[in-house]
DNA sequence: CACGAAGTGAGACTGAGTATCAAATGGATC
DNA sequence: GATCCATTTGATACTCAGTCTCACTTCGTG
């Protein structure tokens, strides 16, 4: 889990005291394997008999998310979850709509393009964001139980068609 | 407000009915020049002193959005609201943090740039979807009030920095 | 007009997220 | 270890978006 450890400094050089909540929400963060929703982390919390409160979970991913250990993503049900993700780049993600993992797409082109499209229209373009939805190797190969999937199952792959 | 009349033939020739309520909703959201929340259509009713059912309203949208009339959007502030385009093509939308007014891109070159990464990543690609925050030309140069700006504020503009 | 289907409004309900506030804890200092 | 203050926490109330239900109304058709 050393993953955990990286979000616990990143708690720590930023100031914020590294308590046992939210070492213990960094530890479900880090070991997640995929996106998930404020509600799934209470849900686990709740099944491993901790005691960690409603308010403390949605105050500890703010946290996060303000120093950029994980990034908030619009699911295509509407519906609002987390990624684990580098802190240092400005990159998208490609999320599994089968088992729930993320990978991490640097934004590469894409800004190049952005630009492009803010210049054509007259805009000046503050942010962007590309998300990617679609099957994993695994489960577009029909195998899609992989240890991510138990627990990721509860908020990943509603609505995969579109648009 | 022809507009207005090319939402409801696309309502009756989907066969459903074009009643009072529904063009009621076909008239604000043709009217509202930029991206609106079911929150701002109720407000907007209401003020209107329009009789129109919270559930009627949230329907309507519902069954502009199966047709495409309508797209949902993530603003980044983490609600939902929606534009007005054109359901002929695959395309993605610009939306000005000031005043709310949203333009659509075509897809373009992203098809391709989508593509690649799935290939990458081993993903079978099923949506995506690039949203674009900035300042239109008008908020750009500090003239942000153009009649859109009035009623799109509500739900316009906030958070514009981040990632 | 009569009928069944489609549409509607009121209001109950749900679930995510926020606000408040008193109590607990952490860590620095003596 | 006792004291102090800032930070963190949990319980709970609250707000707000969106959904569901159900009885009622309206629509189109014969």
């Amino acid at each position: 889990m050393d993953q955990t450890e990286r979000i616990i400094q990143a708690l720590d050089s930023a100031g914020y005291q590294a308590t046992a909540n939210r070492r213990l929400v960094a530890g479900m963060v880090a070991t997640s394997g995929g996106h998930f929703t404020a509600a799934d982390l209470l849900e686990r919390g709740r099944r491993e008999r901790v005691n960690i409160g409603r308010a403390t979970v949605f105050r500890a991913l703010e946290l996060l998310a303000e120093l950029h250990v994980i990034e908030r993503l619009d699911l295509p049900s509407g519906s609002h979850a987390y990624v684990l993700c580098d802190p240092a780049e400005h990159h998208h993600h490609l999320v599994c709509s089968g088992c729930g993992r993320s990978e991490d797409v640097a934004d590469g082109e894409l800004a190049r393009l952005v630009d492009e499209i803010g210049q054509r229209n007259g805009y000046r373009i503050e942010t962007h964001r590309l998300e990617l939805f679609g099957k994993c190797p695994d489960c577009a190969a029909g195998t899609p139980p992989n240890g991510a999937a138990s627990k990721a199952s509860s908020s990943a792959g509603q609505r995969p068609g579109g648009h």
